[in-house]
RNA sequence: GCGGAUAUGGCGGAAUUGGCAGACGCGCCAGACUUAGGAUCUGGUACUUCGGUGUGCAGGUUCGACCCCUGUUAUCCGCACCA
């Protein structure tokens, strides 16, 4: 069979009977499956995509024949950087570009044989999309989880462009190499830090790959201590925040971040050059100075001093860039005694290191810095005698007394900031007038359209500032001349719920209908690659959360269940890029051996959670299989003696092994292990047709195999199916059920071990218990254990036997 | 540095979760059919001095370990001074 020409006439019938059309109103239960959408930053579908939906398009279809009623729709991430960076270099406008590429795609996934249903497909660059977009950001400034508030961002002095986090790699601009400095400008932020507790203790509910899910939870960094007060001299005060409140009596000096907005006032008239020079040096530290754990630690003494609160001690404040301005306080109090990094930065400006804990057991190393939480306090007044964990408690309980402390939780995780000086996004619908400072866009003037003709050469603004049409407008409250806010949105804003938008995709008078979205949602199974594991995954959720809380959603997570698959590599081991040589492109596979054996391919040549290198070898073998099949199928099907008593036992055992391996490596997307269940069964359907054979039941067998085929190599099965008078369409079919009782054999036959070595085998009836094989190896075997004590005699039923012996005495 | 994962024939990978290691396939070898074979079919294929030995390495638990425990090495991924 020459799939390619296949291919294009089931694909085109599919579409002309509406096969995948998804059906709303069925009374069949509801599985909604997703891939992560493409992006069309390249013209064509690669390797990664075929593997990412290919695959997922076989697990979908699988549902779809046991029953379910599948909603498995496709769509375009299709702002952002790639797109515009694109434009950039060769002129090509991003909208003309991006529409192009998606048009390709669309008909590459066509080819694939997909069953998407393409009436649902959401294109995040269009207007009756953003528009909707632009109403989320809305919702979030209204309910006060979108905020403005300047920070520091990735500046590119050669570019003279902003960065986005992605595009810095290594600490330099991805495009030209040069290191990246910071910049400070106003950006709007989502809250998402509001969510912290939530998006970290539901983690635990979810049906994710563990590494994904201990990502998410590093990521947001809970870290439960306590903050501290101290007064300073002069008179002020400040807080800090620690996990280890029982080391206050060892805090021998403070660290203020050089960013802080107290460093100034801290800092007294004779150190006020030094500061400066120090706040400039740590402002121009380059990202790549900041990767380096090697470091070596600097610092400023800022000439104030701070009061101990737990004994009223003296310590000097100094400014260092090791303390973050973005966590906990920004300020620490620093105890060299019992902290790797104070005791660093105490040895090399000659600070006081007194130890306030001793070990606790003999063995112990207990050199400084003594780090461990297995100690007692000393040092410490009162407090002498306790264990860590107790003085953490008890300090922080009496400066909770005192007014000048509590038990405290904070999180590493930072708010988002998601304003790009970038023009390919979703304009952010937000007014600035001169009277009424940010005004939202009122949702009747949405969208907030992005123009078409804006010079988008990078020169350090945004784009859309330059466009005076776009810019000038009226504010709508007071009426008077105000400009809007020339700042898109973060691609990721897009991305975050548009697995909300595709069941309702055409709706024009709100983003979702919410009835429909909570029958749908959350999504069943989400399949993509595990990149966005701190991203777009953590994004979802806390927009998912966010519009719950507002009434649009009642359900808590988007995504019940994820699969990452693997990433295929080039045939040399190494990850495929272009400068390597080494990207495989599936078109001219897909040309020669068809998508169907290109998929299945894919199934069978790795483990789909790992992926692996690219092998030409793999996919010709499973073009060979397929016709093995195909000539399998004739055979029986054009057999013409009959010989009903030919022996069909074998054949029917691993017919119905074969039905429930396939369906529960589907089930768990182990499609390796399913395609080669399905080639033992291929083989011994082989076998049994070699001499003359049941032609009925080989029927039923060809029938039973097609189906379980048919989610992997979708045009092959349908067309074998219509060549053997099946009735259109084979999806249209029931999966296939095997019998429990078909897989109990009459026998079974037992290794028999002797001192844990397989020595000999023997068959004994299949419901013999525990008992009658142990007599039956007692007996059977005497003469072998001559001379021997049988010390002790292992049966497990169905499974082995083993006779532990000994030399007799 | 911290956290996580992985390690099985020449290769991709299996192993019912503590019970016959190497399923299935690639590759290779031999044979059959062929004018021919890069088609198809059949058989073989971890190593071996044929007694055994084998799941990165060294120990341990167990009647029994790829699987559990301790230590160790290599590779990959994530985080990056988080107080």
């Amino acid at each position: 069979m020459y799939l390619p020409e296949i291919e294009k006439k089931w694909q085109k019938k599919w579409a002309d009977t509406g096969l995948y059309k998804f059906d709303k109103h069925s009374d069949k239960p509801k599985k909604y499956v997703l891939e992560m959408f493409s992006y069309p930053s390249g013209a064509k579908l690669h390797v990664g995509h075929w593997y990412n939906f290919g695959l997922a398009d076989t697990y979908a279809r699988y549902l779809r024949m046991k029953g379910y009623n599948v909603f498995h729709p496709m769509g375009f991430d299709a702002f952002g950087l790639p797109a515009e960076n694109y434009a950039i270099k060769t002129g090509i406008h991003p909208k003309d570009s991006t529409v192009a590429n998606i048009t390709t795609m669309e008909e590459q996934l066509k080819a694939m044989g997909a069953s998407f249903d393409w009436d649902y497909e959401v294109k995040t660059c269009m207007p009756d999309y953003y528009k909707w977009t632009q109403w989320c950001f809305l919702q979030l400034y209204k309910k006060g989880l979108a905020y403005r508030s300047a920070a520091p961002v990735n500046w590119c002095p050669n570019c003279n462009t902003v960065l986005a986090n992605e595009q810095v790699v290594d600490g330099e601009c991805e495009r030209c190499h040069t290191v990246v400095t910071k910049k400070h400008l106003t950006q709007w932020f989502f809250k998402i830090t509001d969510y912290a507790e939530e998006l970290l203790s539901d983690l635990d509910t979810l049906d994710w790959p563990e590494k994904t899910k201990l990502m998410q939870k590093n990521w947001i960094g809970k870290s439960t201590g306590s903050e501290i007060t101290f007064q300073t001299v002069g008179g002020g005060e400040f807080s800090v925040f620690t996990t280890r409140a029982d080391t206050l009596h060892g805090c021998s000096y403070v660290v203020i971040s050089p960013e802080h907005p107290m460093v100034d006032q801290l800092t007294t008239p004779a150190q006020k050059e030094a500061v400066e020079a120090y706040k400039e040096y740590a402002a121009k530290a380059s990202e790549i100075d900041r990767l380096s754990t090697s470091r070596e630690k600097t610092g400023v003494f800022t000439g104030s001093y701070a009061i101990n609160p737990i004994n009223g001690r003296e310590v000097p404040i100094w400014a260092a860039d090791y303390v973050l301005a973005s966590y906990g306080t920004g300020v620490v109090m620093a105890v060299p005694a019992h902290d790797e990094r104070d005791f660093a930065f105490a040895t090399k400006y000659e600070l006081p290191i007194e130890r306030v804990v001793a070990k606790k057991h003999e063995d112990q190393d207990d050199s400084l810095p003594f780090c461990e939480y297995e100690g007692v306090l000393v040092n410490s007044g009162q407090f002498d005698g306790l264990t860590v964990t107790e003085g953490k408690e008890a300090i922080t309980k009496h400066l909770s007394t005192l007014g000048k402390g509590d038990f405290k939780t904070t999180y590493r995780l930072r708010d988002w900031l998601i304003s790009r000086q970038r023009y390919w996004g979703a304009p952010i619908p937000i007014i600035h007038c001169p009277h009424c400072g940010d005004v939202p866009v009122p949702e009747r003037d949405l969208p907030v359209e992005l123009p078409y003709d804006v010079d988008f050469t990078p020169d350090g603004t945004s784009p859309l500032a330059k466009h005076q049409g776009f810019m000038n407008t009226k504010c709508p409250v007071c009426g008077a001349d105000a400009t809007r806010d020339p700042d898109t949105m973060d691609t990721f804003v897009c991305s975050s719920w548009y697995f909300l938008r595709y069941p309702d995709n055409q709706n024009s008078e709100m983003a979702w209908d919410p009835a429909i979205i909570n029958s749908l949602l959350p999504v069943d199974k989400y399949v993509g690659g595990a990149e966005h594991a701190c991203m777009h995954l953590l994004y979802s959720r806390f927009f998912t959360k966010a519009f719950r809380d507002m009434g649009y959603l009642n359900f808590d997570e988007p995504f019940r269940s994820l699969v990452h698959q693997g990433t295929i590599l080039g045939p040399d081991g190494e990850k495929m890029s272009k400068s390597k040589g080494n990207v495989v492109s599936p078109d001219a596979y897909i040309e020669k051996f068809g998508s169907d054996a290109f998929r299945m391919y894919l199934g069978f040549g790795f483990a789909y959670i790992e992926g692996g290198p690219w092998n030409d070898g793999g996919i010709k073998s499973v073009a060979k299989y397929l016709d093995r099949v195909e000539r399998l199928t004739d055979r029986i099907y054009e057999a013409t003696e009959d010989n009903k008593s030919a022996d069909a036992k074998e054949v029917t055992y691993i017919l119905h092994k074969t039905i429930k391996a396939v369906d529960e490596d589907l089930a768990t997307f182990s499609f390796n292990t399913a395609i080669a269940r399905m080639m033992e069964l291929t083989n011994a359907l082989y076998k049994y047709t070699d001499n003359a054979f049941d032609i009925d039941f080989a029927k039923d067998c060809i029938r039973t195999l097609l189906k379980l085929m048919a989610p992997f190599a979708p045009h092959f099965t349908e067309e074998l199916w219509e060549r053997i008078g099946g009735d259109y369409s084979i999806f249209n079919q029931d999966f296939p059920v095997y019998e429990e009782k078909l897989l109990v054999k009459d026998e079974i036959t037992y290794p028999l071990q002797v001192n844990g070595k397989v020595k000999a085998r023997f068959a004994v009836p299949s419901d013999f218990t525990k008992e009658q094989i142990e007599a039956y190896v007692r007996t059977e075997y005497a003469a072998d254990f001559e001379g021997m004590d049988i010390v002790k005699l292992i049966v497990v039923p169905g499974r082995i036997v083993n006779v532990v012996v000994k030399p007799a005495k």
